[in-house]
DNA sequence: CGATGACTTGAACGCCATCAATCGCTGTGG
DNA sequence: CCACAGCGATTGATGGCGTTCAAGTCATCG
C-alpha cells in the first residue's frame, strides 16, 4: 500500500509538539495556495509540520513534466533531507499552516536525546518505504490500479466521518500518479459507475468509499495495510 | 540522472575495508547467479558490499510483475535498512561475491566513530536520492528516455576501458525501467542505427557510447551529472 | 452575466505491450 | 563431433491502454 505516515506509530508530533515550548527555535507559518514553501536544491535549513492544509513534493522535467513525490498531510512531517539540500520543490496545495523548525536545532537536541534521534529515523524510514512504494506503483501498474490504490492511501489518512476530502486537483493527482488528469477523471468515474465511490459534492472532491475490498483488490499492491 | 552511487564521494568502501580487519565481523561469501541474498520483509541482519558481480533488489506483484529498484555493483553497499527489515529482495545477476557484515557491530561502532557515522547517512542519502530520481523517470520519461538514462547510467558506473559491459539481460534492463525487454531492445537498435552506440560482441552485451552527448540530449532528466 | 477554473466525457491517435517468428550462441548428450 | 534444445536477443505485426485534442457542464466570482 502507499505509505500511510499517518498511521505510523511515532509520528514526532509528540516531540515536536514537545520541542516547540522547549528547548528548539519553532514557529507556525502560513502558506498561500499555490506558493511555494522550499525549492529543490536549496539548503534544507527547516523541517515542516503540517498543522493545517496539505502539500505536495515535487520535481520537474526541463519541458515542464512534473512528477509529485509526494502530498504532506495535518501531522506530517517533510522537508526533512538526509544530505544537506532539499531534492523535492515543496507547495502549498491550499492555504496551509505549518510548524517549523530550525534543523540545527532539532539535530543539536536528538544528540542528547535518543528518543528524538528514534523518531527521525522511523520518519526517515517511512517516507524511504513510501517512495521504494511508489517505484513499484509508476513502474509496474495500471492506470486503474493506480487510481485505486491512490483513493485506498487517501482513505487511510485524511478520512474524517467516513468521507474523504480532497484537497488536491485532478492534475496534482495524475502528476502523483504518473497519468494525465483525465485518465484520473475516467478511472474515477468508472469506480463510480461500479458502485464503489459516492461523491458528495459536485466538485467531486467528497468521496465516500463504498467498496473498499473492491478497490482493495484491484490495487494490487505487494504490502498489505492492516485497517 | 539516475543517481551515480559510484561516483559519490565515501563510499565506505575504506571504512569497511577498514573494519574488515578491525572490531567488526565481516567476512565474504559468493552466491550464483540467480540466488537469493535476502529477501523481502525478512530481518535486516546483515549488510553487503559487492566485491565482484552484480546484483538486484526488486520487489514483486502478487501476480508476478517485477520491478528492479536498482542494481549494486562492485563496490557498492547495499541491503542498508533504515528500519528493521529488508524491503526489497536482493538476488545475484551474475555469480557474485560479496563482503557482508553484521549491522549490529557496524552500528557498534558507529557510535563511537563519527566518520563511519557520517558514511552511514551518506550512503542512505544516496540511496534515497536515486530511488527519488527513479520515480520521476518511471513517472514521466518515455521509454526512450529511460532507456538513454540507463545507458548513462551505466556508462557513469560500470565503464572499463571505454567499454560498458552489461552484467544484466534486456529482462532485468526492463524491469528495472518499467518497460518491456522488447521495448529495451528495440530502444538499444534505434540508437545503435543513429549511431550513439556500438555493440562489441553478439549478445549485445558488451556497449561503445559513440555519442554521449546524443543520449544526455534524450535522457532528459533534472540534475545534469558533471562527467 | 460573462469569464474562469475544475471536472467529465467523447473521438482519434500513438506509444508501448503483446504475440510470434527467427537468429545466433552455448552447452549437453548420443 | 554433431544434433538439438534452450536461452538471450532482435525484429515484425497487431492491438490496446492511456494520451491528446476537443467539446461541454457546472460552480464560483468578478
Amino acid at each position: 500500500m502507499l505509505t500511510n505516515l499517518n498511521s505510523k506509530m511515532p509520528r514526532l508530533l509528540g516531540e515536536l509538539d514537545d520541542l516547540s515550548h522547549a528547548k528548539v527555535s519553532s514557529g507556525e507559518f502560513k502558506y498561500g495556495k499555490g506558493t511555494e514553501i522550499f525549492g529543490e536544491a536549496e539548503p534544507a535549513d527547516y523541517v515542516y509540520q503540517v498543522i493545517e492544509g496539505a502539500v505536495r513534493s515535487h520535481k520537474l522535467l526541463p519541458d515542464g513534466r512534473r512528477q509529485i513525490g509526494a502530498f504532506h498531510l495535518p501531522g506530517d512531517i517533510f522537508g526533512l533531507e538526509n544530505g544537506d539540500f532539499h531534492r523535492f520543490t515543496a507547495e502549498a496545495v491550499v492555504d496551509t499552516t505549518v510548524r517549523l523548525v530550525k534543523r540545527q536545532s532539532l539535530e543539536r537536541v536528538a544528540k542528547t536525546d535518543p528518543a528524538i534521534l528514534r523518531s527521525l529515523r522511523t520518519l526517515t524510514s517511512a517516507s524511504l518505504e513510501h517512495v521504494e512504494n511508489h517505484v513499484l506503483l509508476l513502474g509496474r501498474n495500471t492506470a486503474r490500479e493506480r487510481v485505486a490504490a491512490f483513493l485506498l492511501e487517501m482513505k487511510g489518512r485524511l478520512t474524517a466521518a467516513g468521507v474523504i476530502v480532497l484537497p488536491m486537483n485532478r492534475r496534482d493527482i495524475a502528476d502523483y500518479l504518473g497519468l494525465t488528469f483525465e485518465t484520473v477523471s475516467r478511472e474515477f468515474s468508472a469506480f463510480h459507475r461500479k458502485g464503489y465511490l459516492r461523491f458528495l459534492d459536485p466538485t467531486q472532491r467528497q468521496i465516500v468509499v463504498l467498496n473498499a475490498a473492491g478497490l482493495t483488490g484491484i490495487a494490487q499492491q505487494t504490502s498489505a495495510k492492516p485497517e
